[in-house]
DNA sequence: CCAAAAGTGTTAAAACTACACCCATGA
DNA sequence: TCATGGGTGTAGTTTTAACACTTTTGG
C-alpha cells in the first residue's frame, strides 16, 4: 500500500445471511428484488457500504432497512470478489451471517419488508448472483462453528427446553443425537443454567426451561474450557 | 442491492500476513514503506484491488511485487472495515494469510523486495496502519486452524522428520507435547508416509523422513475422517 | 566415549457410545 | 386411559495422558 489509488475502484456491498430455526428446520430470510438485475427473484438482504460507515455497521443498517430484524447476532463471514458476481460492474460483497430467534422477532413488524420472507433450507428459490454460493458458505460456517462455539443459544429464545437445544443441534449437524448422552453433556459443562419455571401449553408432560449462563461460559474459557458437542 | 451507488465509495485494498517457520519460532514477512503515511514504518505486504482481478489475485500479485513470494498457500482472512483505519481515505482491506515453507523459498531472490524482511512474531517492530491488529487475527486463524486442518505442513519442506512436525504444533499451539504420543496420533492417522530416506549433516542419529500424503488425506476425509491434533 | 536426538509400550483415567424403561401431563 | 414427550443409569469400548529407557550417529 505505498501509493494512493490510480486505477478504477471496485463496488463495495454487504450481503447477510439470516438464519432462523423453528420446530421444524433451519430458515432463511430472503428479499424479493424489485429491481433490475434478477427483477423478482429472491435475494440476500444487503446494499452498498456507505463511505463513513464500518462493515458491520453497514450489515446492521441494511438488515433493518430491508428485513425490520435488529439487536441480533451477526458475525462477518467471508469476502466474496469474483469478477463477474455482478453483471452491472465489479462488486465485491462482505458477506455475513446472522442468527435469530424465530419465536422473538417478527419480520412483518417491520415498515419496509414487504418482500422479505423465510424459506427452509431445505427447499430455496433460486437465487439472485452469487448468493447461493455465499448461502452455501454460511451454511457450512455454521455448522462448523456451532460444535465449538456457544452460537447456537442465539437461535433459541431466552429460555428453552433442553429438547429444544438438542432438536438445534440435530438439524444443524443433520444428524441424530442420543438423548441421555447429550443431556449428560450439555448439563457437565454447567454452561446452562436451570431456571424455576417449565414449558406452558404443552400436550404432555412439561419440561424444565434453562438458559444459557454467558457468565459462567466467560469464566470457564479463560480457565482454559473448550465448549465442544 | 437493489439500486446501484449512489454514494462515495470506500476504496479496496488487500493485506497478507506471511508466516514462515524456523528452528526457532513463527516468523512473520514485513514491508518497510518508502512513501508517507507511516513512511519508513513496517507494515504488512499488500495493496489495491484492480477492478479487473479477484481478490485472491490480488493478494498473489501482491506478493510476488513486494516480496517475490509465489505458488504459495493463502487463505482469506477477514475484512477489515474500521473507518479511520488508513489515514488518507476510507480503504477498506480484505486481510489474508499465507504459509510459506522458510526453507524452499528466497525472499532475497525478488527482484523487488529490497524492503522485504523476516521477523519473528515474538519481537515486531511497530507496525503501520491497522497491522498489528490484522496480524493477530491471523495468528489466532492459524492457531485455531492449524488443529483441525492439515495446514501446518505448508510451513514444512516437503520432506520433514516428526521431530519437525511436534516442532512446528509446539511453536504455533504455544504449548509442549509428548513425543511419544504426538507420534503415536499422526502416525495412526495415516496421513504422513514414510519415505526411504533421512535427515542429513546433522550430528546425532539421523531421524526418518515423512511426506504429508494428501491423496490419503483427501479419501480420508471424503469418508467422514477427522485431521485433528 | 560423549552429546544429542531418535525411537519405542504400558497403564490408569477419562470420555464416549449404545441402549430401555418409568413418569408426568393434558386431551 | 391414552398419547406424548420428560427424565434417568450402566456397562463396554475407545481415547487420552503420563511416563523412561535404549539406540544410533557424528564429533
Amino acid at each position: 500500500m505505498g501509493h494512493t489509488y490510480e486505477f478504477a475502484r471496485p463496488a463495495l456491498a454487504v450481503d447477510v445471511v439470516v438464519f432462523g430455526l423453528d420446530e421444524e428446520d433451519l430458515q432463511v430470510m430472503l428479499i424479493q428484488r424489485d429491481l433490475p438485475p434478477f427483477d423478482g427473484q429472491w435475494a440476500l438482504p444487503g446494499g452498498f457500504v456507505r463511505v463513513e460507515e464500518t462493515l458491520d455497521d453497514a450489515a446492521r443498517r441494511e438488515l433493518v432497512e430491508e428485513t425490520g430484524l435488529r439487536d441480533i447476532y451477526l458475525e462477518q463471514l467471508y469476502t466474496f470478489g469474483a469478477v463477474e458476481r455482478d453483471p452491472r460492474e465489479r462488486v465485491v460483497t462482505v458477506a455475513y451471517y446472522a442468527l435469530v430467534n424465530l419465536e422473538g422477532h417478527d419480520v412483518r413488524a417491520s415498515t419496509d419488508a414487504r418482500n422479505a420472507a423465510w424459506f427452509p433450507l431445505s427447499d430455496l428459490p433460486e437465487l439472485a448472483f452469487d448468493h447461493q454460493e455465499i448461502l452455501e458458505v454460511a451454511y457450512e460456517r455454521l455448522r462448523g462453528k456451532v460444535r465449538y462455539q456457544p452460537i447456537g443459544f442465539e437461535l433459541l429464545p431466552d429460555r428453552f427446553t433442553l429438547r429444544q437445544l438438542q432438536h438445534l443441534y440435530e438439524v444443524i449437524l443433520d444428524r441424530e443425537l442420543d438423548k441421555r448422552n447429550f443431556r449428560k453433556k450439555v448439563l457437565a459443562m454447567e454452561i446452562v443454567r436451570e431456571t424455576k419455571d417449565i414449558e406452558k401449553d404443552v400436550a404432555h408432560r412439561a419440561a424444565r426451561l434453562y438458559r444459557f449462563d454467558k457468565r459462567t461460559y466467560d469464566r470457564l474459557t479463560r480457565q482454559g474450557f473448550n465448549f465442544e458437542i
